[in-house]
DNA sequence: GCCGGCTTACCCCGAAAGAGGTAACCCCGT
DNA sequence: ACGGGGTTACCTCTTTCGGGGTAAGCCGGC
């Protein structure tokens, strides 16, 4: 079995580098690169790559960002995250979108061709340096817990739970439908949640 | 206080004889009719009823059709079914829609107008003959008790409650979004419900 | 054999949702 | 006096939802 990767970084010479290093491994076949996120999405349905390798930092679009649209054009293969930063709220965002690992590169290489072995055989990549991240992130899993929300969201959110509409809300509370959506929109932010429907849930466990 | 209200009917002469008895009261106005479902929608915004008298058999769209589009539109008066017929789907569906009352038009005048009278005050209004039909409907409040579901539409229940986009659920189990639909609709309409939210809340009451 | 229910897939369509942004107003604390 | 959070309202934009329809394939019962 060789597995089929996609690379994708704005920087050439770092595709370079790591295809390199990758085919001198006889089950790692590189069979495209992508320069942005635009690129790597408009290659997935040729390339059906088994694994694609996503660096952050790039123009327009980041590497977060791209993953998220990679999932959501149902792409089921894995996904690393491969970056220089370890912004918190990167690695928390990472996970939400269903990526499969997260790894610096400052790595060595032999642990980077270690890690994406882990990864095809369906563990999860973290470097370790951002256990520690990871470990206060899942301190408070869903944490806000509630404080964060200002009464007027909360209200909202309650509504949301009882399978109202926006247009409904806003009637219910004499304001525009515009102006529920700005609640709602504040509210799921704040709660890390991607949807009315996972806040109605939230709101059953949490709210009263 | 004075009522406005807004007389629907498919049939001039009958809204001619519903006003003339009405306006023997001092405390009701009419103050516009229509002659379909449209028509009373396009009058709402500039008349402003108090109460919309609704007949249910009319041509292109029947009372209850009309009267789920006059909520959709958050018109959050009073909205009266007032028919011939007394079709058990139809009274279910008036009250699921936030009917006000559903009256049959057997009735004697001076009834019809205490009737009024009780809707404007918050009660509701059911004509005597469809009380069986309404304890039938309490009976079993949301009584399909799952029994109905079939395995997929279970599946993609559960899917629903854990917050996935119809879209997600398709990737999970190997259908189009299309297919998703398809089960989210019949579930939807088999648990009488009208949103996925009223699903999740009532997936997480019901199912395990 | 045929019929009915389930699953699948597609079509069209309008409405709702959610992500951005700007901006005004109020109130409270520094 | 200024800044900041909260609430309100508007804008644009894409995606998602949900209802309506048709239809094919499969399976099981009568």
């Amino acid at each position: 079995m060789t597995y089929r990767l996609l690379l994708v970084d704005d920087h050439p010479m770092m595709r370079r580098g790591i295809r390199q290093l990758l085919e001198l491994e006889d089950d790692l076949q590189v069979v495209g690169e992508a320069g942005n996120g635009q690129e790597a999405l408009d290659s997935l349905a040729e390339l059906q790559p088994d694994l694609i390798l996503l660096d952050n930092n790039m123009p327009q679009m980041n590497g977060v960002e791209t993953l998220k649209k990679i999932r959501e054009r149902g792409f089921t293969g894995k996904v690393l995250l491969f970056t220089v930063s370890d912004a918190e709220e990167d690695v928390r965002d990472a996970m939400r979108f269903g990526a499969d690992g997260y790894l610096l590169k400052d790595m060595e290489p032999e642990q980077l061709i270690d890690q994406l072995h882990r990864v095809l055989q369906g563990q999860m990549a973290i470097s370790p340096a951002l256990t520690s991240v990871l470990a206060q992130a899942l301190r408070s899993p869903q944490g806000p817990s509630q404080a964060d929300l200002t009464d007027r969201e909360r209200q909202v959110l309650k509504m949301i739970a009882a399978g109202l509409s926006n247009k409904m809300i806003g009637n219910k509370l004499g304001i525009t439908e515009g102006t529920v959506k700005v609640h709602v929109k504040n509210l799921l932010h704040k709660l890390g949640l991607r949807g009315r429907v996972e806040a109605a849930v939230w709101a059953l466990e949490h709210l009263r």
